[in-house]
DNA sequence: ATTTGCGTGC
């Protein structure tokens, strides 16, 4: 036989029939030397029938009718009867299995399945195809299988692996698990097949843990078993399990396969087992699989993802045979470290090589420059992309919306939306997601809830970025709403749907309704986490509920929750707040515990506590310690300057900030045009004014005029203040006719401040401060009828005289001083110490100013209505209590009177201390006789 | 066999 066709081929060829319209095929067939082959085979009765009966050209085209059921059975037995000819061979199987079918003998088909599987080492998965088109086969072989059981056949392993096969395909749960009692109880279960078959059977249709278990029930498994155990716990995700299995194999010196060994490598990435990683690489080494490039490409991303990028880089140099996944590997490796310059050269490396860039290194580009927040470069490689022809996928663009999102650039968005119309993308959940998201971050509600609506699978990230962006915008029924909906829609509210309304509710002031939220929380069995508390803890604090945001933060603390950067930002803003030094040391000394200086938004935020807190100095020296200063800390320092009237070291600030190349934005030239007008410089102002548009490109806003205003009219320049605003292109606000009002007070021009006056009663009527400085002026001017008016005016408008008061905290009390209140306990004290004080710094010079009293009394009794504003009653009790030579500070809530600034300079000289005082505008450091404001306030 | 693996809350 030998030099022959071997039957079988022959065989393909018949059954295929008329399909065989390969000319070559067809003369073979017909060649002398192919019937030469039937006369070896003249036992094969439908051959012989198809030769005799058709006459040899004939035959070849009508072989499809000749065919009987039959000829065909006999076909069939003659190839049973000599197995080895054809066991190795699924051509013929599918041959036969199709001619069965056809010939609607869908029982034989199914036993040449289930008999002719067992049989050979046809691999079950390359049945596919056929089983696609008779989709009733699977259940016809299970049919043929019990028949044949119940018969009494005795099956030997390969069968009931075939039968398992099935099982597992048709997902019949119980018939798999009575086949696996039948394998026990014939110990056929120690067969490598049927190992395996049961290890798939259970991973379908039982899941990975019932598979694990019955794998470690099995009597003696072999190495494939193992392998294949491997394969299915890194398919479920099973990183640990799929280590410990691959652990035993090397410890029992079985045969790992390559797959295999990729396979755990992927999860030695996942779990960031670096030294798993490390001994597979040196058993890749040792059985010489290093010149695998698919395992040195996972290598490399195992030691990408374990931020060894020095190990991925030697992997990758040392790589004889380079593919395109190998390039992307390392591009990936670079660019998600952050280290883009080494990937882009990678990049243009890969870029002069014969490999081309796929759409895989572009998207890994892409998240590189995402994770690294280089938004603005991500749009510019999408742009790229399409320039090389490159149509970004549904991962390039969640990478484009969330820098789109990110750099709230909503035209851009919107342009990525029409694309992703365009190339059906918004079927995929991610994108999906990211648009609803991106409407929602930009207040386009209506857009993201219709986008929403449209999402073909709504996952929770899609509920929650809906839910969160009406929270966010203060529609909280409507959130409420979505969060009934969702549940209705069977998904369950998770930590974040309900931080997102904890976040709302507090942000919109109903922090009592958030707190009700956090113990929603608990009853719905969720644990509020730090976010939860964090989302409560700030939206106090941005509602001036200082005080209750720093109680949240204890009791936080107090069920065990640890506090993150973001919430010590949020609480320092609240001691900075209330000005509470104290406190804000503690918490500054809590970040320095757990390492968050380190962070820009803490380190921004001490700063900006010490100089709310009266203390520029720890301000500074916070500031100066930081090695790299963002925009934002050299913003807070310079406002802290202008705070105290250090107008010269603010601009010093300013430029040192400049030459290291920072640029200066709008809230930089808010700070500095405020510590020019805190300091009266009035040219440096004019100066940055012009400078901010014409060097920096910042329009000025609102708040830039204001300080101008403000700054002009202080000093004096009443007249250029009033053409300022005339020819300013902003409608003039209220902040623009207050200062001008208090310029027109100090300096006691009427006719200005009776037009401010006029418009503020307009904007702000509910403001009593307008009314009180009016009529302070009128007092001033002795226009005691006008007074009346304005008296009138405010008690028409139900206003009254804002409550003035001080406090000064001594130890970890605050001391509290309310105008016309004598309630503190020392209060007798207070007032012998201060008559004391005053009468000796009358001896050094000190002159009471009556001016400062607004009423039409006498100078006698003026100078008794000075003696109980409420910083003098502080600061003597400051005096009182205080230890060593800390500095004295005092918080007010109005602006500090004339006559207290010169007491408080008086004292600072007498008694050789430094005074703090915080007004309702900003700080006054006195020492040895004089003030920081240089007296302009 | 191998590479990107993304999206929600402070």
């Amino acid at each position: 036989m030998d030099g022959l066709p071997p039957f079988h081929q022959t065989n393909v060829l018949l059954l295929k029939g008329p399909r065989t319209q390969n000319p070559e095929l067809r003369s073979h067939f017909l060649s002398s030397r192919a019937l030469g082959d039937t006369d070896t085979f003249t036992a094969t009765p439908a051959y012989a029938l198809r030769l005799s009966s058709s006459g040899v050209p004939a035959g070849v085209g009508g072989f499809n009718g000749v065919y009987s059921l039959a000829s065909m059975k006999m076909i069939h037995a003659q190839m049973i009867k000599m197995p080895g000819k054809w066991s190795s061979d699924d051509h013929l199987a599918k041959s036969l299995i199709r001619h069965y079918v056809n010939l609607g003998d869908d029982r034989s088909a199914a036993s040449v399945l289930l008999l002719g599987l067992a049989r050979s080492n046809v691999r079950w998965n390359s049945f596919s195809e056929e089983l696609k088109d008779f989709s009733q086969l699977p259940v016809r072989i299970l049919e043929v299988f019990d028949d044949l059981h119940r018969k009494g056949m005795v099956f030997d392993a390969r069968i009931f692996a075939v039968a398992l096969r099935v099982c597992t395909y048709v997902l019949d749960l119980w018939l798999g698990v009575v086949i696996h009692a039948c394998v026990i109880k014939r110990s056929l279960d120690s067969d490598a097949h049927v190992q395996r078959a049961l290890m798939n059977f259970y991973e379908r249709c039982w899941g990975i843990e019932r598979a694990n278990r019955v794998f470690n029930e099995m009597p003696k498994r072999e190495d494939v078993v193992w392998n294949e155990a491997v394969k299915l716990n890194v398919k479920h995700e099973q990183w640990v399990r799929a280590l410990e299995l691959l652990r035993e194999m090397q410890y029992s010196c079985m045969k790992v396969k390559g797959t295999t060994t990729v396979r755990v490598l992927q999860a030695c990435g996942k779990l960031k087992a670096l030294a798993q990683g490390k001994q597979i690489h040196a058993h890749v080494l040792r059985f010489g699989m290093e010149s695998s490039v698919p395992i040195c490409n996972v290598l490399i991303s195992m030691y990408a993802k374990n931020g060894e990028l020095e190990l991925a880089g030697a992997v990758f140099n040392s790589m004889e045979d380079r593919n395109l996944t190998s390039w992307n590997s390392i591009i990936s490796a670079y660019a998600s470290f952050g280290f883009l310059d080494d990937a882009w050269n990678h990049f243009h490396k890969l870029k002069s090589s014969t490999i081309k860039p796929d759409i895989v290194t572009w998207n890994c580009l892409l998240s590189g420059h995402t994770l690294n927040g280089s938004y603005e470069d991500v749009l510019t490689i999408l742009r790229m992309m399409q320039i090389y022809g490159i149509q970004p996928n549904s991962r390039s663009i969640t990478c484009g919306l969330q820098s789109v999102i990110e750099l709230g650039l909503l035209p851009h968005g919107k342009e990525i939306h029409n694309y992703v119309i365009r190339h059906d993308l918004d079927c995929d959940v991610y994108v999906g997601t990211s648009i609803v998201d991106m409407y929602a971050k930009r207040d386009c509600l209506d857009i993201a809830r219709a986008v929403f609506n449209n999402l073909k699978s709504k996952n929770i990230f899609a509920w929650n970025s809906l839910i969160s962006g009406y929270s966010f915008k203060g529609h909280l029924q409507d959130a409420e709403n979505l969060v009934g909906q969702m549940e209705d829609a069977g998904i369950k509210p998770d930590i974040v749907t309900w931080n997102s309304m904890v976040s709302g509710y507090s942000m919109w002031g109903h922090t009592e309704k958030a707190l009700d939220m956090i113990h929603q929380i608990k009853l719905s069995g969720l644990t509020p986490n730090v976010i939860s508390w964090t989302a409560l803890i700030s939206g106090c604090s941005q509602n001036g509920k200082y005080r209750e945001s720093l109680e949240y933060f204890i009791q936080m603390q107090e069920e065990g929750i640890k506090p993150n950067a973001v919430t010590i930002s949020t609480v320092l803003q609240s001691c900075g707040g209330l000005s509470l030094l104290q406190k804000g040391k503690e918490i500054h000394c809590l970040s320095v515990k757990n390492g968050m200086t380190r962070d820009v938004c803490v380190a921004t935020a001490i700063i900006d506590m010490y100089n709310k807190s009266g203390s520029w100095r720890s301000a500074h020296k916070v500031f100066k310690r930081i090695h790299k200063n963002s925009l934002a800390s050299f913003n807070c320092m310079i406002m802290g300057f202008a705070m105290y009237g250090l107008g010269k070291e603010a601009i010093s600030l300013f430029h040192e900030m400049c030459s290291i190349g920072i640029t200066p934005d709008a809230i930089t030239f808010t700070a500095i045009l405020s510590a020019c007008k805190n300091s009266g410089l009035v040219n440096e102002g004019w100066e940055f004014f012009d400078k901010m548009s014409r060097d920096y490109n910042v329009t000025p806003k609102i708040e830039h005029y204001s300080c101008m205003v403000d700054l002009l009219g202080r000093a004096g320049y009443l007249d250029e203040t009033w053409d300022f605003i005339q020819k300013m292109p902003l409608k003039p606000d209220a902040t623009i006719w207050g200062a001008l009002l208090c310029s027109s007070r100090i300096h006691e021009n009427i006719e200005y401040a009776e037009i401010a006056a006029k418009n503020l009663y307009e904007l702000e009527p509910d403001n009593s401060a307008n009314y009180v400085l009016m009529m302070n002026l009128y007092a001033m001017s002795n226009r005691w009828k006008d007074f009346d008016h304005v008296k009138e005016l405010m008690n028409s408008a139900g206003l009254k005289n804002g409550q003035a008061w001080s406090w000064t905290q001594i130890d970890h009390t605050v001391h509290h001083f309310s105008a016309g209140q004598s309630t503190h306990p020392d209060c007798g004290e207070i007032y012998f110490e201060l008559y004391q004080l005053i009468s000796q710094i009358k001896k050094l010079g000190y002159v009471p100013d009556v001016s400062c009293v607004y009423q039409d009394i006498d100078d006698v009794e003026k100078e008794k209505v000075l003696l109980s504003h409420t910083e003098k009653l502080a600061i003597t009790y400051g005096l009182m209590k205080r230890k060593g030579s800390a500095p004295i500070r005092v918080i007010k809530n109005s602006r500090i009177c004339s006559d207290c600034h010169t007491v408080a300079k008086y004292i600072s000289m007498l008694r050789k201390c430094e005074i703090i005082i915080k007004d309702g505008v900003r700080f006054h450091h006195l020492s040895k006789g004089n003030c920081s404001c240089k007296d302009c306030w």
